[in-house]
DNA sequence: TTCGTGATAGAG
DNA sequence: TCTATCACGAAG
């Protein structure tokens, strides 16, 4: 199985992570750091979007959605604007099933101090807990789309830990295909948007 | 609870 | 052109 499952501790995951389907990839991204420049935090929360099947995803109405899919690789940024004011940080899944990981939150490890002021907020707990606070905390706009985050160490995920307590629960703020326990949050952990409802807990 | 905000797509 | 929709967050 190509993954993380051959990364060692502190390596950059490279594509054939997400050569695999979105569930196995946003699963298996929480325990993971996310670097961003002079930002770092753990990835403490995720969604899972399926091409084919899911209404929630963005494929389900978008002809540019798909198109974008068709024309990037496996592990390139999907970033777009939501509500008009929320940028989101999805990177693309092609590998068994096509869609997306949904970045949903981080736990801030290292560039805090830049992200307190991006954010305007000094509570920790507050940077990133929420998919629009974190694009805000580490600077990720538009720019950023169709980047390939598994080719430049500076905007990557990097492999830290072997083993990581993840829940299952239901994805937030979606009104289709809204019963799939496809959000992915580590157990217990401060720093996720909403607490799940349910505690089945997943290990690796 | 409500409300701002702008990209996108589809209808007319 | 117009309108509905939307994977959110902050204030109250």
């Amino acid at each position: 199985m190509p993954g993380t499952q051959q990364a060692l501790i502190g390596e950059m995951i490279g594509a054939d992570f997400f050569r695999r389907d979105p569930l196995r990839c946003a699963r298996d991204l929480v325990g993971c750091e996310l670097i961003w420049g002079r930002c770092r935090g753990g990835v403490v929360e995720t969604e899972a979007y399926n091409a084919i099947g899911d209404e929630a995803c963005h494929c389900f109405a978008r002809p540019s959605t798909r198109a974008f899919v068709e024309r990037n690789q496996a592990g390139a940024a999907y970033i777009y604007l939501n509500y008009g004011v929320h940028w989101m940080l999805n990177v693309l899944v092609k590998g068994t099933e096509n869609g997306f990981v949904l970045i949903r939150a981080l736990q801030p490890m290292r560039g805090i101090a830049l992200m307190k002021r991006r954010r305007g907020v000094d509570d920790e707990r507050r940077l990133c807990s929420g998919p629009g606070k974190l694009t805000q905390a580490l600077d990720i706009t538009i720019r950023h789309h169709e980047m390939n985050l598994c080719v430049n160490e500076r905007f990557c995920f990097r492999k830290i830990a072997d083993s990581v307590e993840v829940v299952a629960d239901r994805r937030i703020g979606i009104r289709v295909s809204a019963d799939l326990p496809w959000r992915f949050t580590s157990r217990d952990n401060q720093h996720v948007s909403i607490r799940p409802k349910v505690s089945s807990g997943l290990k690796d």
